[in-house]
This record gives structure tokens, sequence and C-alpha cells, in this order.
DNA sequence: ACGGCCTTTAATTTCGAAAATTTTTATTTA
DNA sequence: TAAATAAAAATTTTCGAAATTAAAGGCCGT
């Protein structure tokens, strides 16, 4: 049994930050060297991981880390739009001045961070804390939208998304251009412009976005 | 080893037809008796379930059947009529007649159930079968959405959302007005019309909010 | 009579191994 | 030389039991 920390919590942290290779078959045999308990134990946190969508299982074929494909991120980020900006424009309705507070210090926090880190190469020594800052900073966002159903299905795509985007080791996991975008989705968010803070983002977004999202025709 | 059928598919289909009481603890030692296999067998079965939320699972107290809930309920509601309303959009730009044939070969079947039902009463023999035509309606409707991962996630809350309808015996899981109301549906896709689609979609399922979703305001 | 503490019982988690199934490798045949 | 088949190896699933943790019940004190 490994102490302090348990073997569910190791296997997430690890797999939200690319320690396994995408695509990598994950065997409880193997895996249970690293963690020093029963493979059996690590059986049972690969079917508690894959509940949140960083694991894959297959009958008779096991587990995997998902492979990093741009149309699984397209989706994940179309997920991210679409709950993100219900999610927000709730919030506006019904988070009162309490949420915006929140909201102002989530953003204070994450720009304090991205105001030193011009690139991603400056970011890397900040990565953690900025990970978790601009994790905060979005579901902060929703937090007010009065359902935890939203909030939990945001949150597992969330971890999703993040974890393609660093398996893929994408370009697009952090841009100059974050520091003005969050802003901006705060100002909209704090004047309560709805039309605009959808807009925002999905700017934000989509840069992750395999092609445009299909729009509305006329027929 | 319980043959022909196994463990997983067994619950799965005993807890989205009500075959447990809402909130009670799913034991691995009493269960086995009635799947006769071992508890462990049972105990990965429920974490299985656990990733399409038909149970719930908490470390050190285990899994328990979801208590019926009005505010759950409600959520499931908002969700559902977020993701149908998406996938059915984008299901009328990306779909082409393909998906109109199967759109309409899907309603078919299904009016044809419910026009032999006027009541919940007369529903009762063919429950299972409008169940699965009702599902496959609904799950064809944002068939060509383009997304895999909106999919999925619509079909862990479609079976959340039917369990706690069944869970809490509702009177809304079934209205002779269904019958009107999938046929708007069915119209407002044929013709195109995503504002009128959206809104029926909406108001097919507002019966099962507990309160109007909030409304964007003028500040 | 109620609350707190301790003990006992029940439930959950973890384990290591057996059984079942899949995958890989080797051999034989056309 | 390639394909098919069989055997061996690897992996997954299932199992029953031990270890750990939570819950319930009983007793004592205020």
């Amino acid at each position: 049994m490994v102490e302090e920390t348990d073997v569910y919590k190791l296997l997430h942290q690890r797999l939200v930050a690319g320690g396994f290779v995408a695509d990598l078959k994950l065997q409880p045999e193997q895996l249970r060297k690293d963690y020093n308990c029963s493979a059996s134990t690590i059986r049972e946190a690969l079917f508690r991981l894959s509940t949140v969508g960083v694991v894959t299982f297959k009958e008779q074929r096991g587990f995997r880390v998902p492979q990093v494909s741009r149309v699984v991120q397209h989706e994940l980020t179309h997920m991210r739009i679409l709950l993100e900006c219900e999610g927000a424009c709730l919030s506006i309705r019904l988070g009162g001045v309490a949420w915006e507070a929140r909201l102002s210090a989530a953003h204070h926090k994450l720009s304090h961070i991205e105001m030193r880190a011009r690139s991603k190469a400056e970011l890397e020594p900040l990565f953690d804390l900025w990970s978790t800052a601009e994790q905060e900073f979005h579901e902060t966002l929703i937090d007010a939208c009065g359902s935890l159903t939203l909030k939990r299905t945001h949150s597992i795509i969330y971890q999703q998304f993040r974890q393609q985007l660093i398996n893929a080791d994408s370009d697009t996991i952090y841009v100059p251009e974050n520091i003005l975008q969050h802003q901006g989705i705060l100002e909209a968010a704090l004047d309560r412009d709805e039309d605009l803070l959808r807009r925002l983002i999905h700017d934000h977004l989509s840069r992750n976005l395999a092609q445009p999202l299909p729009e509305k025709k006329s027929w």
C-alpha cells in the first residue's frame, strides 16, 4: 500500500500531466511495481480514472491512455465552448457580486502568473502554477451556474481537454495572447454582456478547433 | 460466473429499469448472491457502471443508487436541453437527407407505439418498447452532429435522466402530449428550422424542470 | 435521558493467485 | 515464400480471503 497519497491520485496526476505517452497500454502488472501495491489495486484505480475519461477501458483489451487526436481535441473544445458559454451566462444571471468577486480574484491570480510568461519557454518553470490557476479561472467562470451536473460535466471535459494538449505537446497550450483574452472574458462577465462573453470564450478556445464550428445556414 | 449475459449488462438493465430503490446501498456481498459470482466481480461491474453515472461511488462508503432529487432531475433536464439543441442543430447543418431519413424512420417507429398509448396505464405493457424507441428517436435527432464526445455525453445524461424518472415513479415519464411534441420536433428538423426546433425541444422537456431556466436579462 | 467513549460488528479495500481469454511466436504445409 | 494452424506466452478477468476502515450498539457518567 502506497502511503501518504493514494494510487488513484498519483495516477490521476501523472495522467493529466502527460506522464504517460498517448495510446500507451496501461498494464496493472507493470504499474504495480511503480506504486508498490497489487495489480488489483491498480485495476480498481484505473476503473475509477475511466470515470473521468483520462483512461479508456475496453473489455478484454484493458486500459489505455487516450490517443492524441485532432478530432477528439476539436470535439472537446466544442464541448468546452458549449458548457462554458452556458455556465458563464447562467453565472451572470445568478451569481451576483459574490461570484464577480471570486472571478476577479481568480483572474488576478492567473494574470499575475501570465504577466511573467511571454512564451511557452518562460512558462515552463511556472507551468503547474499556471495550469492550476487557469483551471480555477475557468471553473470559477461557471461556478455560479446553479448546476452541479453542468460543473461536473465541464470538469470531466476540461481534464480530457488538458490531457490531449499536453500529450500532443501542443503549441496551443499556452500563447501570450492568453493574458488579454482572459482579461476580456473577465470584463465581459463583469459587464454582464452575455453576447460578448460567448464570443470571447469561443475566440479564446478556437485555436484548438480543427476547423470552424458549422454555422447556422439560411436554407 | 453468470452465463449468456454478463453481470455488467444485467446490473445496468436493472438500474435503468428501476430495479433498485433510489439511494439504496449496493453491497457486493449481497449482490453476488443474485448474480452467482464473486463480490469482486460485482465491485468491478459497479465501477464500470459509475462511469455512466447510474451508480455513485464514494471512497470507503461504497456504491449507491442515485437519490431521487428534483434538483438533479432539473439539472439533467437542463443538460438534455443544452446537448440536444446543440446536437440537433448541428445535425441539421451536417446531416443531409440520410439523417433526415433515419430520423423519420425513428419517429415512425416511436409514433406507432405512442398511438397505442393514450395514458400511462395503457403504456405499461409497451413500456420497454416505447422506452427503447423514445431513446432511439432522441439519439437519432443528434446523430449527425459530428461529435462522438457530444453524443457520448448525451447518452450518459439520458441514462441518468431516465433513471431519475423511473425511480421517482414520475407522472412526467409519459404524457399523451408526447406524440404531438415528437411530431413537432420531427417537422422542425425536416424544415431545418433551428429556432423552432430549439423551442420545441425545450418545451418537450420543460415539464421535468423544477423551475424555468433563468433567462437573459437586460441589466 | 442524553451524550460520549469504547468495543464489536459490518463493510470496504487490497491482495495474490487461479481461470479464462487474447496475443504472439513457431512450425508446417502448399 | 506465404499462409494457416497450433502452441506458448502474455494479459485480463474473476475469485476468495486478509487487512483496513466505518458504523452500530452498549455501557457509563452527568
